[in-house]
DNA sequence: CTGACATCCTGACGGC
DNA sequence: TGCCGTCAGGATGTCA
């Protein structure tokens, strides 16, 4: 399930393998629902067209295009949940469920692969900046403001991309942890030391699982095939029943903003 | 507007 | 061994 720290990652490796590529041919899949602008267009858009520098915003890869009329246009990457990006020799089969087929001059191909087709394929012609605010760059007092007043749970307010981009289900209880913060709590009832924590064990928790290349829990797989090892390091995702690697107290799994949240009931207040 | 919740989709996993 | 039910969840759309 790929948060932030494995979009940027996937990101990079993409980055790194194909940028100033040109791009030949367009293959779409045909499956409506993973192309959010109709497949004509991105086809349109891409053909032809060279990647000018791949990044991520929010949970979103951007690839930068100059199509060939020299107009600028960006193609917006989405993985959902299985998505994956490959960049692979044109001879290399085409894995089940793939959707997307980029063919780049140099004989490779850039494959978008989805076999839950929760991701999805557009094209911006604005700059994109994402829906919410950057967690990563955010200044604490900046963070503070964006849960002021707010009635829903603190998990369900750092899911909400609307509100900060980027970051998912592992992030947002694994950032709770290090913070001592029970993720019920109403968001606009944090204490100001609590919303610096929060901040801190954030910022600290993705820039640590970028370092680490991300979490790969069972989808994942970053552009070379080579998964990361930051779910090595998970306190309390996925960690239902387990003790606390703090006090020993066993973890409790409830259901916060629809999702499954793993929390320790002695460590977090 | 804000928040709660169902929905999409396939594969992995557990129980019998 | 194999079948079947359950679960996983990001973003969107609907509803109160």
């Amino acid at each position: 399930m790929p948060e932030l720290p494995e979009v940027e990652t996937v990101a990079n490796g993409v980055d790194a393998r194909v940028r100033g590529q040109r791009i030949l041919r367009v293959w779409t899949s045909g499956k409506p629902q993973t192309f959010k602008t109709p497949e004509a267009e991105i086809v349109e858009t891409l053909t032809g067209g060279r990647i000018a520098r791949v990044y991520r915003v929010g949970k979103t890869i951007v690839a930068d295009i100059t199509e060939s009329s020299g107009s600028t246009a960006q193609f917006l990457i989405h993985l959902g949940m299985t998505g994956r990006l490959l960049v692979s020799q044109a001879e290399v089969p085409v894995p089940l469920h793939t959707h997307c087929i980029l063919s780049l001059a140099d004989g490779r191909e850039l494959r978008f692969v989805d076999p839950r087709r929760f991701g999805r394929l557009s094209i911006a012609k604005e700059l994109y900046l994402g829906p919410g605010a950057e967690p990563t760059t955010i200044s604490a007092a900046d963070f503070a403001k964006l849960f002021k007043g707010r009635k829903l749970a603190i998990k369900a307010a750092l899911l909400s991309q609307t509100i900060v981009h980027g970051v998912g289900n592992i992030y947002a209880d694994e950032s709770l942890f290090r913070a001592g913060i029970r993720p019920r709590k109403q968001a606009g009832r944090l204490t100001n030391a609590e919303l610096h924590r929060l901040h801190a064990a954030l910022q600290t928790v993705l820039a640590h699982a970028i370092k680490l290349g991300g979490s790969s829990v069972s989808d994942y797989v970053d552009a070379d095939g080579i998964r990361g090892f930051f779910q090595l390091e998970h306190k309390v995702y996925s960690r239902a029943g387990q003790l606390c690697h703090d006090c020993q107290t066993s973890l409790k799994k409830i259901i916060v903003g629809g999702r499954t949240t793993i929390y320790c009931p002695t460590c977090q207040n």
